[in-house]
DNA sequence: TATATATAGTTAGCTTGGCTAAGTAATATG
DNA sequence: CATATTACTTAGCCAAGCTAACTATATATA
């Protein structure tokens, strides 16, 4: 990370990027071992999550949500089908597309895997001053709208 | 992630941790893509920061702050050299041991590398209201705390 | 001091998740 | 009907993570 100074009036949008990438990074490397109760990698966990949501999306749609390629899509949705959580369907109507459906299994596998995979940063999240979790609840709303702008 | 719903009085530890991982992921994934000009992979990007700050920092102590194990770090570092980034050094008293030093160019990558992959970042934190980038800006000093205290 | 143990890195080999390029099958279009 | 275009798959590459097992050095102990 650049040196830390004292912050000039306005905060450095540069410094406080860096320092964002850098805390997504850190973050989700001390998540990843969470995941090994559930078997369940991060980006696995993250299709299921869609396709439970979304119902039954193409595996196109999917590729598109999770900013992939559709060959890797193709290899995500095969593993999960391998594991029972989501099995492919045919379109009605275009016989090209792929649809993706989760499984009961599926269902409730996501909801004990995410929820696992996510409870140790709750736990540390509950430490927080209130004040602090709100503040974080809420600078969530912005880089969530900010992630989404980006290229 | 889970059904969104009117905020209780304290904003939910465990929705708040589900947004953020889930914020994580997708701000990694986008901003993977810029590394195509410098050729620097994040994990490298990351190695060679930290070798930077730290002066001339051995292997395990490079492995344990990036949170990975040695042999991973292993290979990073031979990638940083192979690229001419940093060089391996003998410590000077311990003949196990592996110091890890970043070379003039590693240092004038980095400067130009960091800044090219968080630049796309910046650009939209620039776009920002003021007062959002000052709560995202102390916000941040929250989650590096919580990222921290992870196991 | 000689031997045993512990520590730091490396090597070998596996897995996952990303990619591009090229192929197949189905649909749209001229 | 012929030709594009589209949706997905296959093949094959690379990076980055891991564990297990090895080498070399340091340290501790009998």
């Amino acid at each position: 990370m650049p040196t830390r100074r004292a912050r000039p009036p306005g905060a450095d949008a540069g410094l406080v990027a860096d320092r964002l990438h850098s805390a997504a990074i850190h973050l989700l490397r001390r998540l990843r071992r969470e995941d090994d109760a559930s078997r369940l990698s991060a980006p696995r966990l993250s299709v299921l999550s869609v396709v439970v949501a979304a119902g039954a999306p193409t595996l196109g749609a999917l590729a598109t949500a999770e900013q992939v390629r559709p060959p890797t899509m193709t290899r995500l949705v095969a593993a999960l089908e391998d594991l029972g959580l989501v099995a492919r369907e045919p379109d009605a109507t275009d016989g090209r597309q792929v649809r993706v459906r989760a499984t009961a299994k599926g269902r409730a596998v996501l909801a004990r895997g995410r929820a696992r995979r996510v409870d140790v940063l709750a736990d540390r999240l509950r430490a927080l001053d209130p004040a602090e979790l709100g503040a974080l609840d809420e600078t969530l709303a912005v880089i969530e709208r900010v992630v989404r702008t980006l290229p």
